[in-house]
RNA sequence: GACCCGUUGGUCAAGUGGUUAAGACAUCGCCCUUUCACGGCGGUAACAUGGGUUCAAAUCCCGUACGGGUCACCA
């Protein structure tokens, strides 16, 4: 048997910017077409013109190629089943439109948008499901055309809607959550297949497309899934085959448990913002991939050539993949710790320039200066953007001390390690990192403290934190002033606290 | 409300009839480092619930509870 060339597609509707479930979503497929070296098609629907946003196409083929995902076919690119906009593709669905009217497959409704929804109103009240109710009921073929004729005198502009077969079962083994089937009477009536502006719905859009750009398996969010029997009936009407069908579980907020919505404020949910604050793109498509999908060893650290050559749809989660930015966080982390030290400097200083902590065009001394600083905190940031947190003591005022640290320093040896440390940092003959390391070395000799009593209080009144980076980096960046001035402050406190 | 779907440690998540029920994050302990972090090693800790089916159920069936999705001239 001749082995069918794979094509799936991602199809965004311009909306807005990238958000994190559609990146999913354009991921998957992207795995899927690349293992199995076949065709990713990348289709706007715009179908909507209120909703569109200006740019938004643009933006979402931004985001996805700093992801690092690239595709076949597109508005972009071209490609042998074009138009890739169905804004462009109006004709193609007239055509199909004008046939099912032709055949009595779909027909013109005058209904108005009030009527109906003053019907779904009633119905809510009885307790049953809204749903279309057949407008020509009981009418004669003349007697349609009667009241067809007289809606249009009228001046009302019709919509056309697909029959809806009574009795029937629509079923599919999807890829990810097994068998499905529903019954043609929960579809919920008979449903617009164009709309009154003269642009044909997404149920019809989708299947038109998707058949006639021979797209062989449908990768997409579990809200799709009641309306797969509606492009069944679609494609049942047209006399196509259906694609094959997977719907993947939607992303949920960890701390929630809902679905992401853009309205969540709790979760930052556009690639875009990740990547404002320094997410590498190998680290988001990394942990993307883990969003309802998992791998079958151990690892959980993968490249997306890695990824391409494990995807395996069937492993693709039924039950709601949870977002949690810790996770993220700590995927970034050893993405950083791997990543090359000028990328790390790009970001960080964007980050810091954009924080307004250090000038637009800085000097040659300044940029070495901040390539330190980066250098030194990459084992512990998560995103470039932490740094602006991480090394706080380099650009304001010294915070006050937490309980924690206070009682590091309110033991006895404290008070003579600081006091000592002071002193000898003025007989180094340069400030730097290795004459530092001496000066704590000369301070245990004379004290005859050592280790964590030794160490602790000289981080603390140097960098007034417990943590941070290696002691004598840190001092050298921070320069013998301020680190004079914050071994003053300390001693100060300590004394005014009578520790 | 109707129709679909899901429920494994604190969190994420493997596991499809017989397993000592993986792994990751977090947490705790130890080691490394004259400090913290990083790293290494180890520990604590889970099958929502009630009934079946079966020699055997986290895995299959039914009910319950909880959670989610969808019910548009949006995609």
């Amino acid at each position: 048997m001749a082995k069918e060339k794979i094509r799936v597609r991602y199809a965004p509707s311009p909306t807005g910017h990238l958000h994190i479930g559609n990146a999913r979503t354009a991921l998957f497929n992207y795995l899927f077409a690349r293992h199995n070296k076949g065709t990713l098609v990348l289709r706007i629907e715009d179908t909507d013109q209120k909703r569109n946003v200006k740019g938004g196409s643009k933006s979402q083929m931004d985001n996805l190629h700093w992801l690092g995902i690239d595709w076949d076919e597109g508005p972009d690119k071209g490609g042998d089943y074009g138009p890739y906009r169905q804004s462009d593709r109006k004709a193609i669905y007239n055509k199909y439109i004008k046939q099912l009217v032709a055949e009595g497959k779909a027909y013109y409704s005058y209904k108005t948008e009030e009527e109906l929804e003053a019907q779904r109103e009633e119905q809510r009240a009885m307790g049953v499901a809204p749903h279309y109710t057949y407008e020509y009921e009981g009418m004669t073929a003349d007697e349609i055309k009667e009241t067809q004729a007289k809606a249009q005198a009228k001046g009302l502009k019709p919509v056309v809607r697909i029959h809806i077969p009574e009795m029937e079962t629509y079923e599919w083994d999807d890829i990810v959550k097994g068998h499905l089937s529903f019954e043609s009477d929960t579809i919920g009536g008979d449903f617009v297949i164009q709309k009154r502006d003269g642009m044909p719905t997404y149920n019809f859009a989708v299947v038109v497309d998707d058949h006639l750009m021979k797209i062989t398996h449908v990768l997409r969010g579990d809200d799709h899934v009641s309306n797969t029997p509606k492009q069944l009936v679609v494609y049942e009407a047209l006399g196509w085959k259906p694609p094959k069908f997977g719907h993947m579980t939607l992303i949920i907020n960890a701390k929630t448990g809902k679905k992401l919505s853009k309205r969540d404020e709790s979760v930052l949910q556009f690639i875009e913002q990740y990547r404002d604050m320094g997410y590498l793109p190998d680290a988001m498509f990394n942990f993307i991939a883990l969003l309802g999908w998992s791998p079958v060893g151990e690892n959980e650290i993968f490249n997306k050539r890695q990824l391409i050559k494990q995807f395996d749809p069937k492993r693709l989660s039924k039950s709601p993949a949870a977002f949690d930015q810790k996770k993220l966080e700590w995927i970034n982390n050893q993405y950083i710790k791997k990543t090359n030290r000028d990328t790390l400097l790009d970001l960080a200083l964007n980050n810091l320039q954009e924080a307004g902590l250090v000038d637009k065009n800085p000097s040659p001394e300044k940029m070495e200066w901040v390539r330190q600083l980066v250098n030194i905190y990459s084992v512990q940031m998560s995103y470039t953007k932490q740094i602006i947190d991480l090394a706080k003591i380099f650009f304001e005022d010294p915070k006050d001390l937490s309980d924690k640290e206070i009682d590091e320093i309110r033991k006895d040896d404290a008070r003579p390690v600081i006091e000592e440390f002071k002193k000898q940092i003025d007989l180094i003959p340069r400030f730097t990192s290795v004459q530092i390391m001496k000066a704590i070395n000369a301070t245990r000799h004379v004290t005859g403290i050592k280790g964590r009593k030794l160490f602790m209080p000289i981080r603390i009144a140097t960098t007034r934190s417990m943590v941070g980076p290696g002691i004598g980096e840190a001092m050298e960046l921070l320069g013998k002033k301020r680190v004079k001035t914050h071994l003053d402050l300390t001693l100060k406190q300590m004394k005014d606290n009578g520790l």
